[in-house]
Parts: structure tokens; sequence; C-alpha cells
DNA sequence: AATGAATGAGTCTTCATTCAT
DNA sequence: GATGAATGAAGACTCATTCAT
């Protein structure tokens, strides 16, 4: 039965700027990528504000400063925009959650700072988090998609860190790692959830330790 | 960053009846009752099948056996229909989980119980459970209410077991009832999305056990 | 170009009693006219308020006090409704006409007693008013009927004092009959239309003696 | 108690071509004011054939040549389309009273010249003749704007008429302007609603001096 | 005669997508 | 590549009318 803390409409069309964006340096490397991106950047704004169904494409055009029909010289349709914006975000995170794990080998100190990772990035862009909460499963067949590519990647990376955890004695066998990783990624999922859903912005990255020392309690042999 | 493990049309369309509902006994005669609950019925199963936004209300209507201006009689809109549909199903959800949890007053049995419910209730009409966790958010002022009222007090439920387990000394101290409860509820949570989105049709109930000691130990004094 | 003085929904709205229509005493002098009554004096007040097209059965209905189905026992359908209203109210007001006419027969009085009667028939019952300067017109089929019979009964009692007047002397001859006949009653129906459309509810009677006197002086020999 | 002569379906379908609107040259290939201008014309064609509560959005578009859809390109819903043909239509009338009027200051003469021209002009478009003799009351908002407004600049326009003949001596004084006004344009616009639901198409304009003459005689001094 | 629940045909409007410029 | 006017398919909802009771 999942659905969360309190949303209005106010609050998300307050923390979401209806300018035209430019969250990247508009470096301009290539001329594909600067409209390209521009999209992409206005359509997570809208798509958190509307909502996937409730965004209009003309919308998103609009807010990245191009005429509608210049948004189907780059993506073959809606739905393609929602799959490229949440996959090149994820793509990213992905990045960034391996690097991150790369300076210890300490299970116990990888959950930690996957905990930290994973609250802090969404954290510092309320826009995509309302996306990745509330707008990754509209599309059966996309979720299905990325559900079995993107998403598993990361729950690999959980189960793993679990997986070297048990073997080094430092969590406790027969709970099957599989579990573990649906307890640990729910746990945030859900705090990211109650989050995007507030009204008044609370910090999020403090809950990382708590949440962490909940799981990481319940494992430790 | 929410979403889960795959679902597909197929394997979606295959697990909901496309026949008419008749989960209710039809001994019911009485108009009302009888084609109101129907069409909640229907309703469901439409919606879980294709998703709110993309639910045909003459599809429901169809499903429900009756003319598509019939269900105006009984709902404002479409959107009332989700709404009621929700509602009534998660207040009898309610009510079974404050029933279950009056026969013990030991607050690590209640999480237990609490967690087998969760998975048993959802686990016993997978057409519900995709509607719960996937359509529930798409009207944030539907959603703003629902957290707000029905929501809150499953999560007051686990909370206040949560501190009575502190105060009995069951549980150790320093860890907010809030986060709990948020990790309590986003782990069966999860193991509910995996399971609407999985393809082979695996018992969810067995997992309550596992999930519930995941939380439970990181909880044990 | 027809149209006249504003009317708001408001002044409407006022001046139309919401309440169950009981303009007839209420004899019930047979089973057929007591709900047949009922529902033409609850449609004129409805159609006054909403228009024809705007007017629903079921409101008519509520406001007769019957059931929507009651409606079609007394009539074939809506605008059988309309038409019975309209032709109810104006053989009423012809045989008043007649009547009027029979106590002198100088056709200067004789003008002066039907701009009299016009004005004060309709001024006695502003939804009716209402419903003969608006509502007459929509159905082309109907008002292609109302005018060859009961219309133009009117325009023929209007053309033959004008007549008698000439041949009298009393008119000047050379003018049309029928043009004069035109401009009273649209001098008459303006200053009705006016009236209806108008917020503050003036006296209409006593227009008459002036737009009758406009007319009479034309014609005068 | 208005209502005209006769109408019935067969005139009223065989006076309006059915064929595509080109009343205007098509020169002005200028997008905008080439399909709107259509648009504008074929909803007078639809509306005066049909009323506008019958009249379909889609039937206006396929006359005008346009897609559906098109049509809300140019105006915001069915209700402007008749707003923005009744007044586009109705303020070149008004332009065109003006400039009648200024090449004389003889009260008589210029009611005469108004008289013709209000029964020329609508003659000459006998669609847009019936669309202002029956379509023009049916939204009460609409009506009580366009009432303040543009009618009310004409019914200035032959009130000022009637001051101006009554200061200089050549109308009798004593009478209204206000009712001079309303009997004036009553009568004319009798004319209009007879002419409209007639069968034959008898010539209107020359009713224009007889009915001057009926007015202008009842206000010789 | 009376009821009113049920019907289902009918239409305005939206908006993703196309394509001539 | 870029534009944005034009398209037209699609669907929620209304309401006159029916008919079993």
């Amino acid at each position: 039965m999942r659905s969360k803390a309190p949303i209005d409409e106010k609050s998300r069309a307050a923390e979401v700027s209806k300018r035209r964006v430019s969250l990247h340096s508009s470096k301009n490397n290539s001329r594909h990528s600067d409209k390209y991106q521009r999209i992409l950047d206005a359509a997570i704004l809208v798509i958190a504000e509307h909502g996937y169904f409730q965004s209009r494409v003309s919308e998103i055009a609009e807010r990245a400063g191009v005429a509608d029909g210049t948004i189907y010289l780059y993506f073959k349709n809606k739905e393609e925009i929602l799959r490229a914006a949440i996959t090149s975000a994820f793509t990213e995170f992905l990045r960034r959650a391996r690097h991150e794990l790369e300076s210890t080998s300490d299970p116990v100190e990888q959950l930690h700072r996957l905990a930290r990772l994973h609250l802090s990035a969404l954290s510092a862009n309320k826009p995509l988090a309302a996306v990745f909460q509330t707008e990754l499963r509209h599309s059966a067949k996309f979720l299905a998609e990325f559900s079995r590519t993107e998403l598993k990647q990361y729950f690999d990376l959980i189960r793993e860190i679990v997986r070297r955890g048990q073997q080094a004695g430092t969590f406790r066998p027969g709970v099957s790692d599989k579990i573990v990783a649906n307890c640990f990624f729910g746990a945030l999922d859900e705090m990211v959830t109650s989050w995007v859903l507030s009204d008044h912005d609370y910090p999020l990255e403090g809950a990382a330790v708590a949440v962490a020392d909940v799981i990481i309690s319940g494992l430790k042999a």
C-alpha cells in the first residue's frame, strides 16, 4: 500500500522554477547536446510539476525555449522524453554510486555511503526526485525495461555488498540478500517519497545515517 | 529512486480477467450497492490493467455490465471512481489491521502480524495491489488528501507499536519512530511493488517474516 | 438587428421563484389538468430562467413536483412542452384581446386598448414574457406553425382595426395595414424585450399610451 | 409576444448554400485573417441554418474547409464564434451607419437613411439577418454585454437624431426619445423578422420608406 | 397512473504529432 | 536544422427518453 505524506500543488509549483531551464552550463559543445539537454531538463521540471500524463509537450517545448516541432527532431515521441530523462539521470547516479564505493571495501561503510548518496542526490534536485518517485512507473513497458536494466544494476550493487558482508562475517547469514536489498532500497525510497510529498523542505540527507543504521543493525552478525 | 522489478503488458493482461467482475456474491440485489460495488470492482481491474489515465470510463462500464451513463449515477467523475475504490479497499484493510493487533500486545508480534497482513492482503488481490502500488499518487490533490487521512492512520498504527516497544524496553530507544515506520512501510511496500511488477507469481506472504525480522532486529534493544 | 437592453443571470434568477409552481388554483377539476398545468407552469419558469435548450426536463419535473417519467405521460417530448405552454398562454391572451375590443368600435381606442393589454399581460408575468420574447423562435418548425396560426390571428386583429380606421377616415389611407401592424407590434414587442432584459423592474404598462400615440399619430388622417 | 411569420426547414435550408464559404475575396493569403474570416462566415451560415444550439462545431469546420481542431486556434470555444461573428458584423454596420449620417443633418432624412440602411444591410445577407433576428439572445451573459455595448451605440444614434429633431422644432417635444428609439428600432426589427421567416423572398428595402414614414409622421410637430 | 433508475447516442474540446516553409 | 500552424483521433460526460415495477 504505497503512497506517502501529503503533497500539494502549491508547494510543488513553488519549488519548480517556471523560467526556462539552464541547469547545465551552456557550453554548447555540440549542436545536438544543447537543445537535447535543455529539452530533458525542461521535461523533468514540467513532469515534476504536472505528472507525465498531464504534462503537455508544448509546455516542455516552451520551457526548453524551442518550437513544438523541434522536440520531434530529438525524440521519437512524448514517452521517449520521459524515458531518456530518467535513464540519463539514473545512469549518472549509478556512475557516482560506483565511484563512491571504490574508496572503501567495508560493507557497513559502503551501505552508509550508498544511503547518503541516494538521499543527497535526490535531495539536490527535488523535481528530479518527484519524477523518480511518482512518474517512473506509468508506462508498463518502459518500467519493465527500466527495472530489468538500469534499476537492476543498483539492486545488484546493494546485494553484492550484502553478500560480501555475509561472507566476511560482518552480516549474519541466513538473510536473503534480495530481501535485504528490497528493505534497504524500500526504506530509502520511502524516505524520499515522504520528503517529496511534504510541504516543508526539511533536510533529507540527515536521515541517511538513521535509516542505514536500522537496516545494518538488523543485519549485524 | 522508486521503481521496481519488471512488469510487462502481457503478464499483467493475463492476470487480469477480462470477464465481467463478480467478486462479490451477487445475492445483494439492492440496485444501488450492487452496481456501485460492481463498478468499483471493475474499475480496479481496468485501472490495474491500463493505469488510471489510460483507462476508459466506457471500459469500466462495460466490465461492470452497465451503460456508460450509469457510472455517473454513482460517481461524480472518473477521478471519484479511483478515489472511492482506493479508499474503500484501504478502509477495509485498516479495519482488519486494527482487529489483528487487538489479540496481542507484544510489539514484536504486532509488527509481525502487520507485515503478514500487509503482504497477504495485497497478495490476495493482485489487481488491487497494482492500483495501490502505481495509481495511488496520480492526482496530487487526491494523494495529499489520502496521505493526510487514511494512510496516516496506518503510519500512526506502526509508530505507536514502535513507541510502546521502546517504552517497554523491547526496542532500543534513540531511533525515531517516524523513521522506523518509514523503513517498515517502505520495506514492505517495496516487496509488494517487486511482486506486482514480476512475471512469475511467487508467494508474497512468505517474505513477511524475513522483512519483519530485518527491521525488528534493527530495533532490538 | 434584434436584441435588447441587458439582462443578467441574477435578476432573472431572482424574479423566478424556485419553489414549486402553484400559479393556478389547484381545484383539480380533472385528474389531467392538475399535473398537466403544473408541468406547463413549471416549464415556463424553467425555460424563462435558462432558455429552452439549456432547460432540463428533469428540472421541469422537479419544479412541477412530478417524476421525470410522468412528463412523458402528458407530453410527447420536450419540444411539445414548450409548444403547449406558449400556445396555451397565447390563446388565453387572444381571448382577452378579442373581449377587450368588443366594448368599443373606435379604432383609436381599440389600438390603445390593445397596446395596454399587450404590455400589461406580459408585464404581469415576467417569466412568461421572457419566454415569449426569447424562446418562441427556437424550433423552426414550431415557429412556422405558430406564426401561421396563433400569431397570425393577432396580426389580423391589428390589421382589421387599421383597415376600418382607414375606411372610417380616421386613419390616412395609403399606408399598408400590414406594415402598420408590423410597426405597432414591433414597437410594443421592443418595449417588452427591453423590459425583460432590464435589471430594474420599471412599470411597463405606462409606456402603452406613449407607444400607441407615436403609431397612431403617424396614422392620423 | 415576439415571434413572426412562418419559417420552415426547407426554405431555410434552400436559401443557405451548403458549399464552402467564399464570401470574401480570397486574395488575402495571410493565414490568420483568411481562416479566421472563413470560420466566421461558415459559422453564420451554419447557425442561420440550424440555430446556435443545434449547430455542430464540426459542421462549421467542414464548411470553412478546416479541421475541427483549427477552430480552436482562432476561437476559445463555440460561444466565442457566435460572439465574434455577431460583433464583427454589427461593428461594420455601425461604421456604415455613422458614415451614412454624416452627409446630411436633417433629422427626417437621417431617420430615412437609417431605416434604409438597416433593411438593406440585413436584406443583403439573409443568413446574417437570421442570426441577428434569432440567435443573438441565447446567452444571457453575451446578450447583456452586447446590449450594453454595441447595440446601445445604435440606440444612442437614433435617440440623438430624435433629440436634435425636437430641439430644431421638426419633431414635437413631449415624446421620450427612448420610447421613439424603441418604436423605430422595433418596427424595423419586426420587418426584418417577418422577412427572415417568410418563404418568398420579397424585397425588404422597399418597406423602409413606409416604416420610417409611420414613425416620422408620429413625431412631426 | 406514477415512478426514477437506467440507458446510450451525441459532441465539444484537447493535444500529440506532422510537414510545408 | 527549426518552426509552429494545422491536423484529426479520441473520450469524458450529459440528458432526453424508456420501461420494469
